[in-house]
RNA sequence: GGCGGCGUGGCCAAGCGGUCAAAGGCGGGGGUCUGCAAAAUCCCUAUUCGUGGGUUCGAAUCCCACCGCCGCCUCCA
């Protein structure tokens, strides 16, 4: 078997063996979202997708430097910050701080780092005069800064685009400069009441695809190992990123590149700009953190998801059913001890790391997951107390933390005050039962299964839970 | 028009040349447990993988054609 893991890297368009520039490290950039509005669940893909993977690579024993950019200055936020009559600073500082409580509430951890655009002006406009003083940028009167694609012969590797294919669809916005319609902007000259930094060529502010050359380079490096994103995301946005930067640095931008697929609603990419979007918030709040990781992670990450509030509620259920079982195990101890690997729990792993090793396929290993909380179930049904411990520890100590399911508390209504009368209720009804009053214990149940509150009668006694 | 991808049970979704008469989830049917339920568990729920050809001893998996859907080529995760 071999040990390396495998990813498909759009680049070369097939699966290889990751194997990093330096040995154990792991140097990862994964494009962010332009913040000007609360992210959807379609932005959510790849921030899971992607966490999800780093953590797996630390399982595996790499050691990971993450990199997550926001992009705080573009068109879109200034339009939006004018609407507001709000600085456009403020304005992608404040989404930054709602992306952060999103991300948060859906397990994800943090990266290493997480720059924004205007933190790297400096890097970025040394960049940019690079690319001028080596010849494949050049700026126009109006102090615009662009890079001349055909001076760069590799230009539409990534993408698999051919430059002469590319030129009847290119066009040239009115007032633009362009050598040629391809070219694309380093630095753009700033209009009236736009924010702008002082350049060598002017007053002025960063092309889209400048600053993540800018970034990855200053926190990675001129060469990592994996560059992540959205599909979307392919070209034009990583093609020019890869083009500035290898013609600046000569060397190989990023080794691999990963793409997400598009979440699609109704038929059609969920995106800002079609309006067809789905907040993440909201998502937490109907369905709960465990059904949206399993609805984005039960499908592999390369091929598009259709969201449907169906489809969010069937996972909704699964993840229900698997805290059930887990929160029934943990009530047994006050601390639930760890158990000996054996032979048994050694294979799972194997298998479980085979599965992850094979391109990230995620919903195997979900599937993988499902089958422990089946054994765990049935352990617990034959009071198997050391077959329940083994699967509880693979399924909430293992695996659950490198997928990130089941692993934070479950997300669950606060209860004051109504959880003591609720076992006030509990307490009398089992009394009644036990004078064999099944008729008015029967109605305590269903009255509190009306409100939410469902009780089950078993030989140690009544639980209960709340629906959420 | 160019480039890329997809079509598997009622729904979602793995599998990508034999161990597949196809994993896992949701739903449905039946049994066990239970005072009755709920939960759990057991069994059943695709002789078939968009359609038609072909390659092969053997195909859901490879090739060709056709049909349908989607992404990128413009901001987008």
């Amino acid at each position: 078997m071999n040990d390396l893991i495998r990813i498909y890297n759009t680049l070369t368009k097939r699966k290889e063996e990751l194997i990093p520039l330096k040995e154990g490290w792991v140097r990862m950039y994964v494009c962010g979202p332009t913040v000007y509005g609360l992210i959807h669940i379609g932005n959510a893909r790849p921030a899971t997708v992607f966490d999800a993977f780093r953590r797996y690579l630390e399982y595996r024993g790499y050691k990971v430097i993450m990199v997550q950019n926001f992009t705080d200055i573009d068109d879109k936020i200034i339009n939006k910050a004018n609407e507001m009559g709000v600085d456009p600073q403020k304005l992608a500082d404040t989404f930054i701080a709602e992306y952060f409580r999103d991300a948060h509430d859906l397990g994800i951890r943090p990266a290493n780092f997480h720059p924004k655009t205007t933190d790297y002006i400096k890097e970025i406009i040394d960049m940019v005069q690079g690319l001028v003083d080596k010849g494949y940028a050049y700026v126009t009167k109006s102090g615009d800064v662009y890079f001349e694609v055909r001076k760069f012969e590799k230009y539409g590797k990534l993408s698999g685009k051919k430059i002469d294919d590319l030129v009847a669809g290119a066009r040239v916005e009115p007032g633009e400069e362009k050598k040629d319609p391809l070219d694309f902007a380093l630095w753009k000259s700033a209009k009236p009441g736009e924010p702008s930094w002082s350049s060598p060529w002017g007053e002025g502010r960063p092309g889209w695809h400048i600053e993540c050359s800018a970034m990855s380079t200053a926190l990675l490096g001129g060469s990592f190992d994996i560059h992540a994103g959205g599909e979307d995301l392919i070209f034009p946005h990583h093609e020019n990123e890869k083009a500035q930067s290898e013609a600046l640095h000569g060397e190989c931008f990023a080794k691999y590149w990963m793409h997400n697929g598009m979440i699609r609603m109704t038929g059609e990419k969920m995106s800002k700009s079609l309006g067809n979007i789905f907040l993440v918030r909201n998502a937490l709040k109907v369905f709960g953190r465990d059904a949206i990781r399993l609805f984005i992670l039960s499908k592999h990450y390369r091929s598009p998801i259709d969201f449907s509030e169906n489809i969010l509620m069937d996972n909704k259920k699964a993840a229900e059913r698997v805290w059930e079982s887990l929160e029934k195990f943990e009530s047994r101890y006050e601390e639930v001890p760890i158990p000996k690997y054996d032979s048994w729990m050694n294979e799972r792993v194997e298998e479980f790391k085979e599965i992850l090793d094979d391109d990230f396929n995620t919903p195997e290993a979900v599937a993988l997951v499902f089958d422990l909380v089946k054994e765990l179930n049935k352990a617990m049904d034959n009071s198997d107390e050391e077959k329940a411990l083994k699967a509880y520890q693979l399924i909430k100590r293992e695996f659950g933390p490198v997928l990130g399911l089941f692993d934070l508390s479950r997300e669950r209504k606060e209860l004051g005050k109504e959880k003591e009368l609720i076992e006030i209720l509990v307490d009398i009804r089992s009394k009644l039962r036990e004078e064999k009053k099944f008729d008015l214990a029967d109605e305590i149940r269903n009255r509190l299964s009306g409100v939410g509150v469902i009780l089950k009668d078993s030989k140690d006694g009544t639980s209960w839970s709340v629906k959420s």
